[in-house]
DNA sequence: TCCTGATTCATGAACTCTCAATCAATATAA
DNA sequence: TTATATTGATTGAGAGTTCATGAATCAGGA
């Protein structure tokens, strides 16, 4: 048996997927534009730069990411391409690889960062009373430990 | 002057980011493992489901699901190879075509209904609370309204 | 030591998306 | 009417994602 969402839930839930749309589209839009790459890319760079070293194993960057382990090792790939980011294998573990975040590859996020950050401020941020931060902050919690055990 | 984010603005983000995250890859995981389709193509079908006669122009098309006029005519296409959709041209204007579902279409939509809708109650509507629902509610609609007259 | 099974990562194919270019039909204006 | 712009829609190329698979390494126990 089949628990609809009725006409409430429709709009709330339509509601939803319109506005994180039209974040996730300009996001990837102002990126690919100012910047040369997909919004996947970004957060592969910055978790990088975050890390000691600006180095990590693939395993872990994917985690931060937030990125499957083959997305990660394609978009790598590229990023390898570009000189933004070396492999190099991984001595305690040899099947292991870490990513390293080159100079060029810092530089290129650090020239991306403030037209990111922008972005996010128009879209999100700017939209929202405090209060309303709060509660979206708060339901984002509530939505993502619900499925613990599913994925992240 | 980039004015960045603070800890506080920083984190919500990022929970913003891997909610919304979460909630779209169980949509289209679930949708492509039991139905076959990626969401966008679910979304396709449903506009022309609620459709009179199940039929719709492309332009309207694209717009009710939330798409580019691109990325629907290539959906279509592939909609079109599945016998799920049928193209015709426009009467009134012989630049437009016209996209209807057909009876096959419209039961595939039929048997993947159930399934997308358990998800996303599982995704989103059992995690929050009624006051919960009603928050996101209106935050989805400040920030769609904000962003009036840079897209949809 | 030798298996067995789990991890780590890379790869290729199939698919979807975006962007720019294209083309035909229709509006608009001179 | 003839030119010009705009609209509706498609197409192809390039890029990213997913899924299934494969290869190498590690870890634990018989």
């Amino acid at each position: 048996m089949t628990r609809w969402l009725d006409e409430s839930e429709q709009r709330t839930w339509r509601n939803f997927l319109a506005m994180t749309q039209l974040v996730n589209e300009a996001l990837d839009r102002q990126l690919q534009r100012d910047a040369g790459m997909p919004h996947t890319y970004y957060m592969i760079l910055v978790a990088l730069s975050e890390s000691p070293g600006r180095a990590m194993r693939m395993n872990e960057l994917a985690h931060r990411a937030r990125s499957s382990q083959s997305r990660l090792s394609h978009a790598v790939a590229r990023l390898e391409e570009r000189g933004w980011v070396r492999r190099t294998p991984c001595d305690s573990d040899r099947r292991g690889n870490v990513a390293v975040l080159t100079d060029a590859g810092f530089d290129a996020l650090a020239s991306a960062a403030p037209g990111h950050v922008a972005e996010v401020r128009e879209c999100l941020f700017d939209a929202l009373t405090p209060e309303q931060l709060r509660a979206l902050d708060e339901i984002c919690t509530a939505v993502r430990s619900k499925s613990v055990g599913r994925s992240s």
